[in-house]
DNA sequence: CACGCGTGGAA
DNA sequence: TTTCCAAGCGT
């Protein structure tokens, strides 16, 4: 404890995974030496629940448009949505925007490496904090996402799934399983995630492929299948969010603003239209003009 | 702590 | 087809 030297369990675990991760790791761009800490900020709020093949595209051009986040900074709100393409979540653009801003303020336009003025950025949460300060700066911090959630629940703790949502538990097992020495843990943070994200994965997980599967504590106890609560489902067509879309795709896709007209012409029922676009206009993703018309943040 | 927040690909 | 799920955050 005192010593963060981590349990003995976990320990066996390190090598295998960093080897593992050597041989297999993704080549992405964010990845890539010199890739900078912009790049891995970019890369980590595109890669809050969009899947990586997704982001790509996204990520290539916005980098390429805005190298730096004075560059971003500099911009009207309304383009990082209208770059923001149809990742999801487009709230994410405008914190982006704004941590841009930030960073320009507060840290002279330079991604800072500290861990709670990281935390203190808009968009910027526990885990994306620590996933900046590890995989851009090299730090030894504890970095939880779902991939590793699973991984530790799995190998650790011998269960088929973490928990629904992450808990002071889960953050305290991987602080114990994080290794002492601090370029190590950095790579054992990285080595974890690609680990859960290829290998030991949610579904189906390819247990024939796993450089653990010999210590994982769910194997060895047979794989038994999930056992907790039900996961609840969300469906999608017919909400607020699939409203919210229709909308803001008529707004990203105009060049110049629109009409109430053709806004109402992309969601038949009225009452739950406004409704969106209220709420679209109350988090700053829409702004409305004089005459009835609306456009992108400016 | 539970919920709202987009979108599309894979099983 | 339906269902599940994907590097979370803010309230």
């Amino acid at each position: 404890m005192l010593d963060h030297s981590g349990s003995p369990l976990a320990a066996a675990l390190h090598d295998p995974v960093l080897r593992w991760y050597d041989a297999n790791a993704r080549v992405l761009p964010w990845r890539e030496a010199g890739a900078g800490a912009w790049a891995v900020m970019v890369s980590e709020f595109m890669l809050q629940q969009t899947p990586v093949n997704r982001v790509l595209p996204a990520y290539r051009s916005w980098l390429e448009r805005w190298p730096k986040p004075v560059d971003l900074a500099a911009e009207a709100p309304g383009e990082a949505v209208r770059a923001w393409d149809r990742l999801g979540y487009p709230r994410r653009a405008l914190r982006l925007h704004a941590a841009a801003q930030a960073i320009v303020e507060r840290h002279g336009g330079e991604v800072p490496d500290d861990h709670a003025a990281l935390l203190a950025l808009p968009g910027v949460g526990t885990y994306t904090a620590a996933a900046i300060a590890s995989f851009a700066f090299g730090q030894r911090h504890a970095v939880v996402d779902t991939n590793v959630r699973r991984v530790l629940a799995r190998a650790l703790t011998g269960v088929a799934q973490p928990s629904i949502s992450p808990t002071a538990a889960d953050q305290r097992l991987a602080a114990t399983a994080l290794p002492a020495d601090e370029s190590t843990a950095a790579r054992w943070a990285v080595a974890s995630m690609e680990l859960g994200a290829l290998i030991c994965t949610a579904r189906t997980p390819r247990c024939a492929d796993c450089p653990i599967r010999t210590q994982c504590a769910w194997v060895l106890a047979g794989s038994p299948p999930y056992d907790g609560p039900p996961r609840r489902g969300q469906t999608y067509e017919g909400t607020d969010r699939q409203t919210r879309g229709r909308l803001l795709a008529v707004l990203r896709d105009a060049s110049a603003p629109v009409s109430k007209a053709q806004l109402d012409a992309c969601w038949p029922d009225a009452v739950q239209r406004e409704r969106a676009l209220d709420g679209l206009v109350a988090d700053g993703l829409v702004e409305p003009l004089s005459r009835g018309r609306y456009r992108l943040p400016e």
